[in-house]
DNA sequence: TATGAATGAGCGTTCATTCAT
DNA sequence: GATGAATGAACGCTCATTCAT
């Protein structure tokens, strides 16, 4: 019989993962994936450099699976905005907060920096080139056609409105660092652009 | 007796060295500090790999020096900017404007780039910390007061509206190639975030 | 109080080493010292990787006890040779037939491959260069003595005789896998080569 | 203009080249594929660790190259072989002789202890997979067959009559370390096998 | 001055070994 | 006694930097 059971064991791996996932997201987030060294992850989640490799075949392995589950979630979050209540000025409102919000940060500059980059595992690149910009645009793009039919949003191509406005977004994200001193515009400041 | 007299091997030298500061700023602009090997440089530059050690100690220096310069050239740009006629809003729609311009767009994107990795020579982060925000943002202040009290601008604290205006123009810089199938939003359509 | 006796225990205990170095047999036979890795070991042996090291205080012991022990019984099956009825050439012949036996394959491959190589234990390296020329040679230069003197041997040096004879039979025996389709020689093929 | 014209480049690098591959043959050869450190090739060449890989691209990539190019000048040796004249028994001698030679000593214990062992790079397991056993082999059974024809072998299965005693001489080759005493039998000894 | 072959420190990764359970 | 998660030394490899030519 084991001194630890099955569940107890996949319980601790689980955790395992999870946590070098964790520091991994706040070091290539911060650092991108060439500046992030498996020490620096290591240190982070305070466990030994060879340990990640029992969870992670390799370092290209551990971001390509970050890329992978963070693009999935921010599908899920865009598929639900659809089905919210509200105008579709209140609920590009609804996604901007979340965006802008402290709990997803990471996750966002991680993604973000990714794009900006050629420097990244060639299955990530194609991960961010698939999903990103053909998914959840073309769910956000009807809202913003309802929220120009609507007098809500200034006229013209609705697809260049978004990809102004969401790149806006995505950079403002990016731009933590230095924005320290006065934190994010609010979600009502961004509005402004999509306003007529 | 030297083929060469020192005048002519001085324009030799000055002419390698913007040959290599300018092959550099491409590359750093497009892959980052870390991502840009110095091979690539020279390879960029049609030089050998070593030549670039005669003419910058190191690969640390010859990004540092990039980056000292094209601040310098930035806070000459901005310094002429309050001499100009015109409103303050017609003063800051040129700096926007210039901003946005081709010829300027790798010296914007290697600037911005390093603002958001640690992963750059201590020294360089030194000097974007120092001048960026104080001295720059210093002289567009005084503009941007005027133009509140002109009733140009938006109310509020006007060193957040400088940072958060100036954020959106560096990041649609930093979209460049995400923006490719739009294009970036000319200067009118950004003055919509300063407007009142 | 234990609920297994002192007894039971030891039995267990013996098992187990004799299931992990049959297990190490098969795998070091197969892939050599440093191709076999421990984790290889433990799954051929059906056990836990660390349970290798509460019987064996290292890989190199293991592989060195194993060296060791199947040098023994090689060197008492060559004593009880001489006691065996039968002319020189039928006791070689004797000898040869059970070398060539499906069931001390992985013996002998074990301990030929381990002498083709530097990259084993010195412990190991030291047990195989005094025991194997030294006394089993020894015990078989006396028999080929007088296979010459019975004139059933071919004559010269008859340690070279002898050793270019094993050396032919070792090498068969490690081709066993190249020899799949035709199988090994049996006993009178290979005698042609001491014959007169 | 080059300090050091292309030709001496290509000199200097042709040499380099064959040094290493000189120096990897001997440690592949004495040690195998996982016994060679990199570390002590570049000692046996005399040049620091990282020159290898200007070279070749890695370790795995040098043992495939000698392996390829091992396996193809014996490929074309066995090929000169059927048109020399003599006897079938004199032509089997002529190869025997080369093949016990000591200056081709290396190479036949590197593709030997390759053969061996499976932790080899699978290309270098697929080259000699492929030509080894077909296309050599194939040229030398039709000697064989002329052999036994003359009179001058034993007779059965030509093939098997060539896998054992090839076997037998690649063998011996590969005992060579233990065999130093007496060094290897002759050739006339080894034809021994193939004679009625 | 210019070249590119050569170096070596440091990275990502493997695996024998340890140890909490 | 048995487990397998955890460690760290050592490997293969990269690339900024040096140096003979």
């Amino acid at each position: 019989m084991s001194p630890l059971n099955k569940h107890q064991l996949n319980q601790i791996r689980d955790e395992r993962r999870e946590q070098i996932k964790q520091a991994a997201l706040i070091r290539f987030a911060r650092h991108g994936y060439l500046g992030t060294k498996t020490s620096m992850i290591a240190a982070e989640a305070g466990i030994s450099e060879g340990l990640i490799f029992r969870y992670f075949k390799s370092k290209d392995v551990l971001f390509t699976t970050l890329v992978q589950e963070l693009i999935e979630e921010a599908k899920l979050e865009t598929e639900n905005l659809q089905y919210l209540p509200g105008s579709p000025f209140e609920q590009i409102k609804a996604l901007t907060t979340g965006m802008l919000d402290e709990s997803s940060k990471y996750a966002f500059m991680l993604i973000l920096r990714a794009r900006k980059t050629d420097e990244i595992p060639e299955e990530a690149a194609r991960i961010l080139e698939q999903h990103s910009e053909d998914v959840i645009l073309e769910r956000l793009i009807s809202i913003f056609i309802q929220g120009q039919e609507a007098g809500e949003f200034s006229p013209g191509d609705p697809r260049k409105l978004l990809a102004w406005y969401f790149s806006i977004i995505n950079c403002l994200i990016m731009e933590e660092v230095a924005m320290e001193e006065y934190g994010l515009p609010n979600a009502d400041y961004l509005m402004r652009f999509l306003k007529t």
